[in-house]
RNA sequence: AGUCCGAUUGUGUAACGGUAGCACAACAGACUCUGACUCUGUUUGUCUUGGUUCGAAUCCAGGUCGGACUACCA
């Protein structure tokens, strides 16, 4: 073991700071505050990576914080999916706490904010509020309710607090500067009123502070050490400042890191929502969805998720990652932790004519040979189905697989020698035939031959069927939010392809879903939620590398 | 246009004034009862112009390019 660094992050690098310099006591307090408004995807998986990584190194705590302002589009529903995916994740929250506990507080902060003569009820529509916001590079204007006394400021509030007014007809704004470069400083907007129901208060509240006046001031209460956010909120930060600064309350500090961007992928939970609503995908779980629960139903292991986190790194400059580094991630884990089984996706039959009619050999098949786990039985008799992919009439030069006069492998069996084939009216082959070469029997073979090629089958009279559900990359083009026109429009139609018969061997009839295996020579799958002992289904994760058809592809 | 961020190979990410490294991708080869895995090797990079310095990816200044911001969303 060498002593080589992992070289630090730039918040790593200003946590070990403020340790050093014991800015909290030595205390590292992170917090992760999705809205619950939708499921999680793998950017949410950065930062919670992020925010819980950061408690673990540093022997901290990180709280899960429900940022539940806006009762109109928040639901129960997404709280407990974002629960189970964190978990699922490998992560466990300090404590699970909602902005909604603090909306007294926070009310008594804007109280706090009028008295200091820092806040003002404004009467002014959104529209005329947008009007007089000015631009950037105009100023805007003060509102006419912008001097109105603190008594008069207090009466209001309370009276839009106790329901006298009716939704969007007074809102409580910060009293700032509407000269200020930074349009967030012009007055925001800090407490509109919204006579909704709230999935956590109820009818309780008609008023909802706005992000700027929950976020920071549920950070102070708290007394969250490093508020770790995405760069859209660096704008954010002299406000969030600002008010702790007005409020004299804990100063948390904000740190903002580039978010996740995927090739082939959306990211935003408006475009998710947007798949889902309009039937694009069958669910927030679809495995072609970029969610934690659709990698998850598709079979990407938590472990690879986080390893994929760890590898692309935290930094500040905007960034679009490979999709097939995240494949990388995911293969690698596989490689190590499934079992290999045999599977025939495009069959075809292989029929062995020196092999006696009703015999049958039963073999041992290694499991995994990466880290081995033992064996299964796998049968074997006369005829056999093969991959179609695997035989060739007239096979090129490099060809390794089955041709006429050719020798393959049957993995985990005997070495075979291409005959011939039968083929139908319009050409296409319905039967190859072969001899067997009983000397070559796998783990015993005396024969001294050595084949290139190795393949893999499922004895016919054995095999039992299943459906496989193929899935690709759900977009066709790099970044479908940067092209011309509707991302959906960009939306690969070969995402999934439904194989609704294949054959699989006879040990696959116990699987059960969320069992991940590798389908020899052909991929990674894993058992879907919908598979029953009836009727066993598959999801392809992810193919294995294949080199061959990149030198066909040439 | 104003403010704020950012810029290191195809994609990410290190190097914190002193040898530009790592991963993925790509390419070539070895190995293989998975054309997988593994192993070996190769190609490609400091946005630009000045300045400071014995020495600059790193510090300073100007420029260029990219991104963000003008919701009673978060």
């Amino acid at each position: 073991m060498t002593t080589e660094e992992k070289s630090l992050n730039f918040i790593e690098e200003i946590v070990e700071k403020d340790l050093a310099e014991s800015t909290h006591g030595g205390r590292v307090l992170t917090r992760f505050p999705p809205e619950p408004n939708g499921y999680l995807h793998i950017g949410h998986a950065k930062a919670i990576c992020l925010n819980f990584g950061l408690a673990k190194k540093y022997n901290g705590r990180c709280n899960l914080r429900f940022d539940d302002t806006n009762p109109t589009t928040e639901e129960t529903e997404y709280v407990d999916s974002i629960k189970t995916d964190i978990q699922w994740l490998g992560f466990q929250w300090d404590e699970e706490l909602y902005t909604s506990d603090y909306f007294e507080k926070i009310y008594n902060f804007a109280v706090a904010l009028i008295n200091k003569g820092c806040a003002y009820v404004d009467d002014s529509t959104p529209e005329e509020i947008a009007a007089t916001k000015g631009s950037t590079t105009e100023p805007g204007k003060n509102s006419p309710y912008r001097d109105r006394t603190v008594e008069e400021n207090l009466r209001l509030f309370a009276e839009m607090k106790e329901a006298k007014y009716e939704d969007g007809v007074k809102v409580l704004r910060a009293r700032i500067d509407m000269a200020h470069p930074n349009l967030l400083l012009r007055d925001p907007a800090i407490y509109r009123i919204k006579h909704a129901h709230h999935h956590r208060t109820g009818d309780t509240w008609c008023l909802y502070p706005l992000y700027d006046f929950a976020h920071g001031q549920s950070d102070s209460i708290e007394e969250i050490t490093h508020s770790i956010c995405t760069l859209e909120f660096i704008h954010h930060r002299p406000l969030y400042n600002w008010f702790i600064e007005q409020l004299g309350i804990f100063p948390s500090r904000q740190y903002e890191f580039a978010r996740l961007n995927l090739t082939y992928t959306v990211m935003s939970k408006r475009k998710l929502l947007k798949l889902v609503n309009e039937g694009y995908v069958t669910s927030w779980d679809d495995p072609r969805m970029p969610t934690l629960s659709g990698m998850r139903r598709r079979g990407y292991p938590p472990e690879a998720i986080r390893n994929f986190c760890d590898t692309i790194g935290v930094a500040r400059r905007e960034n679009m990652i490979d999709l097939s580094l995240l494949e990388f991630c995911v293969r690698e884990n596989l490689n190590k932790t499934s079992d290999r089984v045999m599977v025939v996706l495009d069959p075809v039959k292989l029929i062995i004519t020196n092999y006696p009619e009703d015999a049958e050999d039963i073999f041992d098949a290694e499991n995994n040979p990466e880290t081995p786990n033992g064996t299964r039985q796998v049968p074997f008799s006369r005829e056999l189905w093969i991959e179609r992919e695997d035989f060739m009439e007239v096979a090129p030069k490099k060809y390794f697989r089955l041709a006429p006069g050719k020798l393959v492998r049957l993995k985990s069996a005997y070495i075979v020698q291409c005959e011939g084939c039968l083929k139908d009216d319009n050409g296409n082959v319905t039967e190859i035939h072969c001899t067997y070469l009983p000397e070559s029997k796998s783990g015993n073979d005396t024969s001294g031959l050595t084949v290139k090629g190795t393949i893999h089958w499922v004895s016919a009279k054995h095999a039992l069927k299943a459906e496989v559900r193929l899935y690709d990359r759900l977009f066709k083009v790099e970044d479908p939010s940067n092209e011309e026109g509707d991302f959906k429009d960009y939306i690969n139609p070969g995402a999934l392809e439904v194989l609704p018969e294949v054959y699989i061997e006879p040990f696959l009839k116990d699987a059960v879903p969320g069992n991940r295996y590798q389908f020899l020579r052909k991929g990674y799958y894993c058992a879907d939620k919908d598979s029953t002992g009836e009727k066993l289904i598959f999801n392809r994760t992810v193919t294995l590398k294949d080199a061959w058809a990149k030198e066909m592809a040439k």
